[in-house]
RNA sequence: GGGUUCGUAGCCUAGCCUGGUAGGGCGAUGGUCUCCAAAACCAUCGAUCGUCGGUUCAAAUCCGAUCGGGCCCA
């Protein structure tokens, strides 16, 4: 693989991904400074995930707001395939929705795939990926969510809802389709091949259009659900894509439940968090201090910075500065990392305490078959 | 239901034909180095070879059964 060279699937992100490529690649729209003082405009906000381009591309962003100008609101959904517990990265496209859901007040429904992640890891049992969405969504809830308008679906629980929308969109969807949408063979097993039309299901649970924050590289699973939209009388889901969230390790790869050291998990103590960071987290800095500070750091590829970037310094002013010292040679990266350290762990703090009353909150927030 | 193929450490895999109680790669862990991380170098941990039984002085290796995965056919 030679140095320009990505691959960003559903199933696999490796390389240094260029994201203007990737917009060409996947036939998406950019997010223009002109959509962006759209939004700016509507909310009365520019969030910072939309300003430093977290969020940098869209599918038909521009017909929602269209539609929500003319009164007619939109739904959010997004999702999570529980295979394991919740990290950072997965709160990213949450994070982002919530702030929608407040600005345009509107319904969200959140997918909960323990059915999908039983087919498609061989060694997770269906128990344990119940446990997991569990879990998942107590981190969901804990993001502050409104209870009157948020719905947690979970597929094994709620099929019966699921099923006949499923069943529409089932019958659209060939077997040629879905093999070279996610590279289907013969050795896999009838639910995978089948389940896209569940995941595809809660875009149709309401009638009106559906906006969908997710990662980009999960933009395929729905360019198939776009495909036959109209072909069930549906519209097509618009989609707004992040980036994605470089695992601590280093560029190159995105952040997996899988991947122990390289994840901050959000059940992990603040001893845990300041281990893996100064442990683990790959720097832009320099070999040795000396150097560090003639030539300075390269706040690009450093984790930390790009953490704080993504996610945990939401003011621009003192970001700028830490960009600035580092780059100068001025902030070391230890400095950094225990800026970034302080960061997560009060940002923990505060969500592991949602996250335990998220217990005493799951049954509202649980979708009721009718 | 028939056929075929595979099952060796967290993952990938050598060895099986020509029986003598497993070798490598990745990963993981620790150390040196570094303000950290990475890279590099050094070191360490880790498998009763799917299971049960048989043959044999001796079986991952041969035989039988069984369980599990894959594919083809019906």
């Amino acid at each position: 693989m030679s140095a320009d060279d990505f691959i960003v699937t559903p199933w696999h992100v490796e390389g240094d991904i260029d994201y203007d490529k990737l917009i060409k690649q996947f036939g998406t729209e950019k997010i223009s400074s002109e959509l962006l003082e759209r939004i700016k405009k509507i909310t009365g906000e520019d969030h910072f995930m939309l300003r430093r381009g977290i969020f940098f591309s869209h599918r038909e962003l521009t017909r929602i707001l269209d539609e929500y100008e003319k009164g007619n609101k939109f739904f959010l959904y997004t999702g999570r395939g529980p295979s394991g517990h919740t990290h950072i990265g997965h709160l990213v496209p949450w994070m982002f929705a919530k702030w929608l859901q407040d600005k345009f007040d509107v319904n969200m429904y959140f997918q909960l795939t323990d059915d999908e992640k039983f087919y498609s890891k061989p060694n997770l049992t269906l128990e344990e990926t119940k446990k997991f969405a569990y879990e998942n969504a107590l981190d969901f809830i804990a993001l502050g969510f409104n209870p009157e308008k948020t719905k947690i679906i979970i597929n094994t629980k709620n099929i019966k809802t699921l099923y006949p929308i499923a069943a529409e969109v089932a019958k659209k969807i060939n077997f040629s389709n879905t093999k070279a949408t996610f590279g289907f063979t013969n050795e896999t097993n009838i639910g995978m091949i089948f389940y896209t039309s569940l995941q595809s299901a809660p875009c149709f649970i309401e009638d009106k259009p559906v906006l969908i924050p997710l990662g980009v590289d999960q933009d395929p699973h729905f360019r198939l659900t776009r495909d036959i939209a109209p072909k069930i009388g549906k519209q097509k889901p618009a989609l707004i894509h992040n980036i994605m969230i470089p695992s601590l390790e280093g560029p190159g790869g995105k952040m997996s439940a899988s991947d122990e050291k390289g994840t901050i998990y959000t059940t992990d103590s603040p001893s845990e968090v300041k281990n893996k960071i100064n442990k683990h987290a790959f720097s832009g800095g320099q070999p040795d201090i000396e150097q560090h500070r003639k030539l300075g750091g390269n706040p690009d590829i450093d984790v930390s910075y790009q953490y704080l970037r993504i996610f945990f310094e939401p003011d621009d002013a003192k970001l700028k500065i830490i960009h600035e010292d580092y780059k100068s040679g001025k902030l070391l990266s230890g400095e950094l990392k225990a800026i970034l350290i302080e960061k997560i762990n009060s940002f923990l703090a505060i969500h592991q305490e949602n996250r335990k009353k998220a217990k005493n909150q799951i049954e509202q927030f649980l979708f009721e078959d009718k």
